[in-house]
DNA sequence: CCGATATCGTTTACGGGTAAAACACCTGTT
DNA sequence: AACAGGTGTTTTACCCGTAAACGATATCGG
């Protein structure tokens, strides 16, 4: 244990990244550990919370996945191609093949083909699709704010806030960049 | 496309995470997206990430998980059960055997039986194995700051430190909650 | 009008993860 | 000693995602 005072309140030394770095700093001393900062954490946030992500959509039989893509549907307000999907949720479109027929199967959406060209198809919520989503994303956000209330609400602005600025430049720029 | 995109250089606008949160506002007016804000970034920042990530991996031929593996041996400095691997890495021990079968059969590491309880195995790294990690670690780290550097240094402090913070909280106390 | 090329969506083969069962072994109790 | 129950690891069956190949259709140039 490194970390000096009782109290466990330290800002940055209750985690497991912290640990992790602490143990490549005794390997490889001198080493920049600085990325693994923001990138450990993050990666590490995200198993965290989608994992208390799922637990509101199990209860439906859905996966997130699956939520993603009717949760696009019901965003957008209209009806989406299989390819606009597959962009809308950064995913392939074999994984969006796949999910549309389940989720055809099961009644939450539709396909339509189109009238001029037949190689698209269009799909779209029925009405069971749209009440599913309805139901689910307030118990979602709910819950999501009550995961979130360990940090107060001015640093969840920060947060918010910083990870979008890294956002926006990681998705405007990440293509530029090459190994 | 609700994005008015003159110039994206809007503190938090310019993320495709900031549209879907425009989407849901018109579809559902009033709804708390709040948690999206943070959430949604935290989830596409790691999937970005860990795209910029893999590049300097594939090119030794190793996966993340399987590079997580070897790093943990490497990072604690001593021969780890697979059931230590597991929890270190936090994956499933079906998983870590899976892993280890090919880690092993390439020569990157080596197990030995327990001597006193035959039921536990120890896993080491060999030396090829630490050259491979020890290869790697410096091309990822670099590789990863100049992902980061997007952010000015004082930011990216601000960013791991709320990160942490965050963390500390979410791995305390996330057992404790039940949907 | 016809062939080359591009695009959309699906299918196929496969790798990798998981949960649950199975297996091997240890430990405490009687 | 024997058995019940617990633990560490592996195996099994299965689900899901992907890359690459594939049909079907559209579009463009000659």
């Amino acid at each position: 244990m490194t970390a000096p005072n009782g109290r466990q309140a330290d800002a940055t030394g209750g985690d497991t990244v912290s640990a992790v770095v602490r143990q490549w700093q005794a390997v490889h001393p001198g080493l920049d550990t600085g990325p693994m900062e923001i990138i450990g954490r993050v990666n590490r946030c995200a198993a965290l919370l989608q994992q208390a992500e799922d637990a509101p959509l199990r209860r439906a039989g859905l996966s997130r996945p699956e939520f993603d893509l009717l949760g696009a549907l019901r965003r957008t307000g209209h009806e989406l191609t299989p390819g606009d999907l597959a962009r809308e949720t950064f995913s392939s479109g074999a994984a969006v093949t796949k999910r549309l027929k389940q989720l055809t199967e099961r009644g939450l959406v539709e396909r339509r083909g189109d009238t001029r060209d037949r190689r698209v198809a269009h799909v779209r919520l029925t009405d069971a699709g749209r009440e599913i989503v309805d139901g689910i994303l307030p118990e979602q956000l709910a819950y999501e704010t009550a995961v979130l209330s360990v940090l107060d609400p001015h640093r969840q602005g920060e947060l918010a806030g910083l990870l979008g600025e890294l956002l926006g430049q990681l998705e405007g720029r990440l293509g530029a960049l090459r190994a």
